[in-house]
DNA sequence: AAAACGGGGCT
DNA sequence: AGCCCAGTTTT
């Protein structure tokens, strides 16, 4: 690997997002668990709305975790704002360790392992915040990150240890040679991201191409990695829907553990329950909403029925499939 | 090592 | 219709 090639064609190359306009620490986490399993253009969305909130790690920790959580209504994987918010508690917690400081060389013997203890901070994002906002030379290791070193190495699959050995191999040579960390793991990225695509790689354009055992294999770059199989999963489900004469719906908010966590909406059966009879007896059917995940496909029954008590939904956090349902039996 | 967790965009 | 996305946590 050019890495070289590779950082000079990063100054070159390299998108305009608003993150890399900063050298503030929690924007940049900010940004960082915002793009887990994100795409940038929606990441850019809900960083401008959460940081406009939340300008410090201060301020979201005064903040309840619900205004946080509705904020974070559409961007899914919610529970990465209910753990955000637990760490800028942490992080300012009053005879905490931090003191109100994210980790820093100044205030931390390792950063990568300050910011990987924190709530909701993985290996890839302690990498990351610890090398583009500290220039701690510790190689980040994403989708991207795998892909690349998939094709460089021609490897079908890549054990999680022969990615990082090889990614960290890379980061330090690039250090060697006075690339910043910074620039070097986001330089791998953006390859990943905007050249060294899943789908159709354009390695002519590539820095790197010369030394990639993928690109002139027989069976073509985009045989690497192998694809995982992924199987998808079918529930179906029971909405009850109780609306008020002033067309407000009953909610309940949902517990941090289940799916769509902390998150408030109606009232949910399985289709086999027992109760679904007796339940959808005192109700009319509104229709059926079907919603898919990455990994599931909830098929629900909408019932639609009154309640003396309903709420303004107008300023709680509901997710998209919530939206759908309630939407659905408003019309009912 | 595998499963669970959201939602949207692209081919 | 299938696949992917700047992953983390739990099992």
């Amino acid at each position: 690997m050019d890495v070289e090639a590779l950082a000079r064609w990063y100054g070159r190359n390299a998108r305009d997002l608003p993150w890399r306009r900063t050298t503030d620490p929690w924007a940049i986490l900010l940004s960082e668990v915002l793009l887990q399993q994100t795409q940038v253009a929606r990441g850019i969305e809900y960083w401008r709305r959460l940081l406009d909130r939340f300008p410090t790690v201060t301020s979201m920790a005064e903040a309840e975790v619900d205004e946080v959580m509705h904020l974070w209504q559409g961007a899914g994987y919610y529970a990465r704002g209910r753990r955000l918010h637990a760490l800028s508690v942490e992080v300012c917690a009053p005879g905490g360790p931090w003191g109100g400081d994210l980790p820093s060389p100044s205030t931390c013997d390792d950063v990568v392992a300050g910011f990987q203890s924190l709530p909701g901070i993985g290996p890839y994002t302690a990498a990351a915040v610890a090398s583009i906002a500290h220039e701690v030379p510790a190689a980040v290791v994403d989708g991207n990150v795998r892909r690349v070193v998939a094709r460089q190495t021609a490897t079908l699959k890549p054990t999680a240890g022969d990615v990082t050995s090889l990614a960290q191999a890379w980061m330090d040579d690039a250090h060697g040679r006075n690339v910043p960390p910074s620039v070097w793991n986001q330089a791998v990225m953006e390859l990943g991201a905007t050249v060294c695509t899943p789908r159709a790689p354009r390695c002519s354009d590539c820095p790197v191409q010369q030394g990639c055992l993928a690109r002139d294999h027989a069976s073509g770059p985009t045989a690497f990695p192998a694809p995982a199989k992924r199987r998808v999963i079918t529930e179906r489900l029971v909405a009850l829907v109780d609306v008020d004469a002033q067309g407000r719906p009953h909610l309940v908010q949902r517990p941090s553990e289940a799916r769509f966590g902390g998150l408030w909406g109606p009232r949910y059966l399985d289709a086999n329950d027992a109760a679904v009879v007796d339940e959808c007896g005192r109700r009319t059917k509104a229709g059926d909403v079907v919603h898919l995940l990455s990994h599931r496909r909830l098929e629900v029954e909408v019932w639609a029925g009154q309640t003396e008590h309903g709420v303004d939904p107008a300023n709680k956090a509901i997710s998209t499939l919530d939206e759908r349902v309630l939407h659905l039996a408003k019309g009912a």
